[in-house]
DNA sequence: AATTTTCGAAACTTATTAGTACCGTAAATG
DNA sequence: CATTTACGGTACTAATAAGTTTCGAAAATT
């Protein structure tokens, strides 16, 4: 089984949200953190990450694009990868929720066609930069699966565990081998680049685990 | 399978094996290439890649490990991805081809959980590490699909269009997505590291696309 | 024996980059 | 206005690693 549940989402060097609306004695007498070039940080690591990939996402370049000074970067995060995982952590709270159409097919078509049409666009060269950086590094590869993975998959597991509550699944689904049967094969064509990420590849995909869902007990 | 039977996979740098049983004429006069220092140069590249990861896998250390001498390794590779990019070659011609059981479930499952031996054993770390590599670098990204994906692909194609000829599989099944749909959630465990790779898991994914596979057109 | 090519060992050059230190200045508080 | 903290810019340090060169010795040919 997994070794997840152990929580631990939260990086130790990001300030915890704090109580109480005195922000003023929280932020001291000096000048305060400048959040428009926070933004601009992340939002520029982000870009280069997506044009130039992981190996070219220098720090001298973050800063140069963003318009800030290396120093501001390190003083707020402790190395470069931090920068990166909190960009990621940004990034994924924009996504759109997965729909809810009470319909099986209906449900897993969408979402295959949805993840391909995000990995096509600019931001699929951000998942597979951080693929490849969580093989050579452990700190990567948990920020991965926390920020990324595990959210998505739980969200997706939710709307499959409806389906069987309600009997339009088989009650001994194994969802966790669903959700890598759907969303494994678009990853590998994602990562090794033998064949293209298109429409019918997804259908394709969905067909076949619907077929497997829809006819496994009876 | 690879076109490595007779040429050995030689690069082109090296002089091509030419006929006749004058060897002394092929080699010119001096001392001759010392290959069992070029076959301990290429376990050494592996062995580290595998214990220490693409980023770690550094000339020297190769070197070292492998008793050589840089220099050595410069003479007669162009840089130190030729040096991986020839060793996972030799491995994989070194891999038994699949089993043909003449019936489709089997064939299917002996596939998957071969598969997920080979990548719980030390080897599997140097997928990991040339997939990642593959994301950064173009010329590890041909190589890879050239060498491992695109055979492994076409032999497991061969032996499922077989069943399709002899009519236990539909006419109109698309082996690119069978392929990707039982291999693709398995890369996907193994790279992004979310559940392990376990026999039950191959087991279910091999039995989803049977599913599949054997009710669609009926 | 003379010549040619390779070998291992080690020093070396060159390039890159993460992270730090310092500057004068800007924006906040008291 | 004095103090505090953050800012952008830039120079700097330290570490790492790719690839080259040099050297004397070894193994081959002629």
């Amino acid at each position: 089984m997994l070794q997840d549940l152990n929580g631990r989402s939260q990086p130790e060097y990001l300030p915890l949200v704090r109580e109480g609306g005195d922000e003023a004695a929280q932020r001291g007498r000096g000048r305060p953190r400048d959040e428009v070039a926070r933004g601009r940080i992340l939002t520029a690591a982000l870009e280069i990450l997506e044009e130039a990939g992981f190996a070219n996402t220098t720090a001298d370049a973050i800063a140069e694009r963003a318009g800030a000074s290396k120093a501001t970067i390190y003083r707020w995060w402790p190395n470069k990868g931090a920068v990166l995982i909190e960009a990621l952590r940004e990034q994924v709270a924009q996504e759109t929720p997965f729909p809810d159409t009470g319909d099986v097919a209906r449900d897993i078509r969408e979402q295959l066609s949805d993840f391909i049409a995000l990995l096509t666009g600019r931001r699929g060269r951000i998942f597979k930069a951080f693929i490849a950086a969580a093989q050579s590094d452990a700190e990567f590869a948990d920020a991965f699966r926390q920020v990324w993975i595990r959210p998505r998959r739980e969200q997706a597991q939710a709307l499959l565990r409806k389906h069987i509550v309600e009997g339009r699944l088989p009650a001994d689904t194994d969802l966790e081998v669903v959700m890598d049967a759907i969303y494994g094969p678009i990853y590998f064509r994602l990562l090794a680049g033998h064949a293209p990420l298109t429409a019918e590849f997804a259908e394709g995909i969905a067909t076949m685990a619907l077929q497997a869902l829809l006819n496994s007990g009876v």
